[in-house]
DNA sequence: ATGCCTTTTAGGAAAAGA
């Protein structure tokens, strides 16, 4: 089973590079982030006809996930994080497929630091943080995908020095994700790839793409029974250079169930 | 050092993103 991330960054105006890329990588299972539409907006006909099955916790203007599954409706089992009945964001969402628990995320990004939005990644993280505490020892293969807005450690940034004080760089942001891995997560991209340089985002301008100046913020974290069967796990980087693309590229896992 | 692009909403300009 192929389980793949990807922040489309406007799931509207970028509905035909969504759609190409379903077509021609086929993959089983999509978390998507950064919808940027109200749920009546989510192009549900289109990603139907492509063979998807879809979830989805929508928002005007901002923020938004989705989960599709190839030729089956996902079976929800969470919208929104607890922990925080205020919160607005639709950030989190949560589903079955064949046999895989799979929470998809769009954590915030956090900037400026310090000021309130940095406080709101921070609580925000927690959540996810108690709330994975949850999932880490089931039975079933867990897999928690999606924008996770930080880089974890210098060689997954082009240039470390220049991030330093970056909510996606933070210490405090950091700290957090060592602490979710903590407790057993695996981080599948960079446990197969532990030396090479990979990147899931790249900036639109300074010609970023070109220059390979990218980060790496999009994630994938597998509980035990996930991270067993783990066998693959790579970015279509080359969807980035599409037309009319998102700044992220889409990451993946192939696991053996 | 910098939102230098891009999307959204809205029908011009501004917020947000990373």
């Amino acid at each position: 089973m192929r389980i793949a991330t990807y922040n489309v960054n406007g799931v509207n105006g970028r509905l035909p590079v969504l759609l190409r890329w379903l077509a021609e990588t086929a993959p089983d299972v999509v978390c998507l982030q950064e919808l940027k539409a109200p749920d009546e907006k989510f192009p549900e006909a289109a990603i139907r006809d492509a063979g998807y099955g879809a979830i989805w916790h929508g928002q005007k203007s901002w923020n938004g996930v989705a989960i599709l599954a190839k030729g089956c409706d996902p079976v929800e089992t969470r919208r929104g994080l607890p922990g925080d009945p205020d919160d607005s964001h639709s950030r989190y969402i949560e589903a079955a497929v064949g046999g895989v628990l799979v929470g998809g995320l769009y954590l915030p990004n956090g900037n400026p630091r310090p000021g309130p939005k940095f406080d709101y990644k921070l609580r925000w993280f927690d959540r996810l943080i108690d709330h994975a505490a949850t999932l880490i020892g089931m039975d079933a293969p867990v897999v928690i995908a999606g924008d996770y807005n930080v880089m974890p450690t210098d060689r997954d940034v082009y240039k470390p020095e220049r991030w330093r004080d970056d909510a996606l760089f933070a210490p405090e942001v950091k700290a957090a994700y060592f602490r979710m891995l903590g407790q057993g997560w695996t981080d599948a991209l960079r446990t197969l790839h532990p030396d090479e340089t990979i990147y899931t985002f790249w900036d639109y301008f300074r010609n970023a793409y070109a220059r390979n100046a990218g980060l790496r913020i999009d994630h994938l974290l597998l509980n035990a029974p996930a991270a067993k069967t783990l066998r693959a796990a790579e970015v279509d980087s080359y969807v980035r250079g599409w037309e009319k693309t998102s700044d992220h590229a889409p990451v993946w896992v192939e696991l053996g169930t």
